[in-house]
DNA sequence: GCCGTTTTCGGCCCGACTGTTTTCAGTCG
C-alpha cells in the first residue's frame, strides 16, 4: 500500500471524526499525520519492512503508528472499518464543498438525511436546506454555486501551467494604484510541483482601496470573498486568487505567514509560544508586554525567533525548524550553479531546433556546456536514431565544436531502455559518446518487479551515465509506473550511477520527495530540461525548484560541476 | 492523538470574512 493511500484512509478517519463532533485536536493529530505521511520521502511499507518505528514521521505517535502497520500488513483497518459504518457512504464528500465544514454537514445529514452531493443539491431546488437553522437563503445559494463549480473544475494546477498566468495577472495587479511589493506566496513560493490556489500579497497604505481595485479588474470574474485586507476571487476563468495585503512596515511577517505551509506556520507559533511570543502576519508580540515587533523582512522574522532563515522551498514540516535551531540548514543549489544542460533533443529525433541553435542558445543562457540527447530508433519512438546515424551526428557534433567559441557540445543520446532492460544501441556506439542517458519508453505496465529489475538492468551497464525521468509519470495525466525507487536508488549508489530530476514541467521526474530521498542514499543527481525546442531551455529553473525541495547543494548536482570536472566525473562512471 | 531543554499531564496558531446573528458560530487562509 502506497503513502498516498495511507494517508487518505487517515484524512478520512479524521473527516469521519469531525461529523462525530469528536475532540477537534484529535482530530487534527490524524489531519496532521494524514499530511506527514503524504508526503514523506520514505514508503512506509519499506519502513516497516525494514523494521523501522514510523513513529520517527513528525506527528506519528504509538497509536497511528500502530494503525498505520496494520492498514499496511493486513491491507485493512479495523478502527477505520467501523468508524465508516456509522455513517452512510459518501457522506464525507459533502465536507469537499468549500463553505461546508463538519457543523453544515452534521445538521444536513442528520436533518435532511442527506449524504450525497446529489441530494444536497436538489434539497436546496427545493428549499430545504434555507430552512434549517443558521442556514438561509444566501448560504443556500453559495453552496449551490460552491457544487457546480467543484464539477468544473479539475483539482490543482500543474505549475508549469499555473507560471504564465500568474506572470499575467501579475502585470494586471501591478497597475492597480496604491499596490506595492506585489509577490507571489503560498505553494506558489514554496514550488509545489502543483498549486491549489494563485496566493499573492502585497502592501499598502490603504489595503482596503487595493482590495476593492483588485476585485474590479476586468480579469477577475466571480468575487468569492472580499474585505478590508484581502479577496478571494476566480481570474481568468478557472483559477482561484487569494489576495491579501497589509501595510508596508508588516511585509517581513505577511510574506511568512502567506508562504506557510500550515503546518510550518503552526509549527513556528508554538515554538513562538514557548517563548512567551505570538505570532502572526502582523509580526511577533510579547505576551508579557503586549507589544507588537514588525518587521519589514522574513530574515529579521525567523532571525528574532533564534532560527535561522528557513527558504521558502524548505517550508513543508519536515524538520526545517529543528535544523534551522541548530544553525544547520543547507546552502540549496540555485539556477546560477548551473554549468549546462545534460538532456537535450534537436531536430534529428523529435526536436524542432537544429544542433547549433541548442548550442547557441544554451551559450547565451551562460552554460559551459550542452549536451545533445536525442533519442535512439527504439519502439514507439519516431524518428530515433539508429548507429550510422548517431556516427554522423557526432562528426556534425565535433565540427560545431571546432567553429562555435564559448560553449563545449558533448555528443550524447537518450537510450531507450527495451522491456527486457538491454538497451537498445549497441556498446560499440555508445562507448564512442561523451554522455549516455537512458530511460524507459515503452511497456510501462510492467509488474514493479520487471520494472525494477529492468532500470537496475540499466544502471548496471557500464556503457550508463544517467537514469532519466525515472517514474515516467506525466502529472495529471499519466501514472508513474510501478517501480522499487529504493531498490533503484541502492543500485545506482553502488554503481555510481546517476538519476535525474527531469525539468520538464509536466514531469518534475524525480519528483522533490523521491530526489530527497535519492541523495539521502548517497546518489548524485543531474538537472535536464529534455529540451525539445530552444524555448525548454527555460525549463532549468523547475527543476532547480525540485532540487531545492530535496534539500539539495551544488555538490548534490552533476551539472554544477565545470567542463573539465564534468568530463572526468563521466568518464569515470564508464 | 501527539508531545516534552520548564512538562509524561495538559496544553494544542492566530486572524479574516460571511451570514444571520441581536452578539457570534462556522469556515477558511
Ligand atoms: N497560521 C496559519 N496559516 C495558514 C493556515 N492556512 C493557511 N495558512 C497560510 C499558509 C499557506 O501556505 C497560505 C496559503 O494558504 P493556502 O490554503 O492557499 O495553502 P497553500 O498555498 O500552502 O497550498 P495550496 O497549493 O493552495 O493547496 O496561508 C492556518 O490554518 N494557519
Ligand atoms: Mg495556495
Ligand atoms: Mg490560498
Ligand atoms: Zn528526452
Amino acid at each position: 500500500m502506497k503513502n498516498s493511500e495511507v494517508a487518505k484512509v487517515f484524512q478520512d478517519i479524521a473527516d469521519l471524526l469531525e461529523l462525530k463532533g469528536e475532540n477537534i485536536f484529535k482530530i487534527r493529530a490524524y489531519q496532521k499525520a494524514a499530511r506527514a505521511i503524504e508526503h514523506y520521502p520514505r514508503e512506509l511499507k519499506v519502513m516497516l519492512d525494514e523494521g523501522e518505528d514510523l513513529q520517527s514521521i513528525p506527528g506519528v505517535g504509538e497509536a497511528i503508528a500502530k494503525k498505520a502497520a496494520e492498514l499496511i500488513t493486513t491491507g485493512k483497518l479495523g478502527y477505520y472499518e467501523n468508524l465508516k459504518a456509522e455513517f452512510p457512504d459518501g457522506v464525507t464528500n459533502l465536507l469537499a464543498i468549500p463553505g461546508i465544514g463538519p457543523k453544515t454537514a452534521n445538521k444536513l445529514a442528520s436533518e435532511l438525511r442527506i449524504s450525497s452531493v446529489d441530494e444536497l443539491e436538489r434539497a436546496i431546488n427545493e428549499g430545504r436546506v434555507a430552512k434549517l437553522f443558521r442556514l438561509g437563503e444566501k448560504t443556500a445559494d453559495n453552496i449551490l454555486y460552491q457544487i457546480q463549480a467543484l464539477r468544473r473544475k479539475d483539482q490543482r494546477i500543474p505549475i508549469g501551467e499555473a507560471l504564465p498566468i500568474v506572470e499575467k495577472i501579475l502585470g494586471a495587479l501591478r497597475s492597480v494604484p496604491g499596490m506595492k511589493n506585489l509577490t507571489p506566496a503560498g505553494s506558489l513560493r514554496r514550488f509545489r510541483e502543483t498549486l491549489g490556489d494563485i496566493d499573492l500579497m502585497g502592501t499598502a497604505d490603504n489595503p482596503r482601496e487595493v482590495v476593492d481595485a483588485f476585485v474590479a479588474l476586468p480579469q477577475v470574474g466571480q468575487v468569492l470573498a472580499q474585505g478590508s485586507t484581502k479577496a478571494s476571487a476566480i481570474v481568468n476563468g478557472g483559477l482561484q486568487v487569494d489576495l491579501r495585503l497589509v501595510e508596508h512596515d508588516s511585509f517581513g511577517s505577511l510574506l511568512q505567514y502567506f508562504t506557510g505551509n500550515k503546518q510550518h506556520n503552526i509549527s513556528l507559533r508554538e515554538r513562538g509560544r514557548k517563548q512567551g511570543l505570538k505570532l502572526s502576519e502582523y509580526g511577533i508580540t510579547d505576551i508579557a508586554t503586549n507589544k507588537l515587533e514588525k518587521f519589514s523582512t522574513e530574515e529579521a522574522f525567523y532571525h528574532r525567533l533564534g532560527l535561522q532563515y528557513i527558504p521558502p522551498e524548505l517550508r513543508e514540516a519536515q524538520g526545517e525548524i529543528e535544523m534551522a535551531e541548530q544553525g544547520a540548514i543547507p546552502k540549496l543549489v540555485e539556477l546560477c550553479d548551473i554549468k549546462g544542460d545534460l538532456h537535450t533533443h534537436t531536430e534529428w529525433s523529435d526536436g524542432h531546433d537544429t544542433i547549433e541553435a541548442v548550442a547557441l542558445t544554451a551559450k547565451d543562457i551562460g552554460y559551459q556546456y550542452i549536451a545533445i540527447t536525442d533519442h535512439s530508433a527504439g519502439r514507439g519512438i519516431a524518428h530515433g536514431l539508429g548507429v550510422e546515424r548517431l556516427r554522423e551526428q557526432t562528426a556534425e557534433i565535433k565540427a560545431l565544436n571546432e567553429h562555435i567559441t564559448g560553449i563545449h557540445i558533448l555528443s550524447g543520446v537518450e537510450v531507450d531502455i527495451r522491456a527486457d532492460g538491454s538497451l537498445d544501441l549497441p556498446h560499440e556506439i555508445l562507448s564512442e559518446l561523451d554522455i549516455v542517458i537512458a530511460a524507459v519508453h515503452s511497456a510501462m505496465n510492467q509488474s514493479e518487479e520487471k520494472m525494477t529489475r529492468r532500470v537496475i538492468n540499466a544502471i548496471e551497464n557500464p556503457d550508463v551515465n544517467i537514469i532519466a525521468h525515472p517514474t515516467c509519470r506525466l502529472i495529471g495525466e499519466r501514472e508513474p509506473v510501478a517501480i522499487d525507487l529504493e531498490a533503484v536508488f541502492r543500485a545506482a549508489a553502488k554503481y555510481n550511477k546517476i538519476m535525474e530530476i527531469n525539468a520538464t514541467p509536466e514531469r518534475l521526474d524525480l519528483k522533490d520527495i523521491h530526489a530527497f530521498r535519492a541523495k539521502d542514499l548517497g546518489v548524485k543527481l543531474s538537472i535536464g530540461t529534455d529540451t525539445h525546442s530552444i524555448t525548454h531551455l527555460g525549463f532549468m529553473r523547475f527543476g532547480v525548484g525540485v532540487a531545492r525541495r530535496a534539500w539539495c547543494e551544488p555538490q548534490h548536482i552533476l551539472n554544477t560541476l565545470p567542463l573539465t570536472e564534468l568530463l572526468a566525473a563521466l568518464n569515470r562512471q564508464r
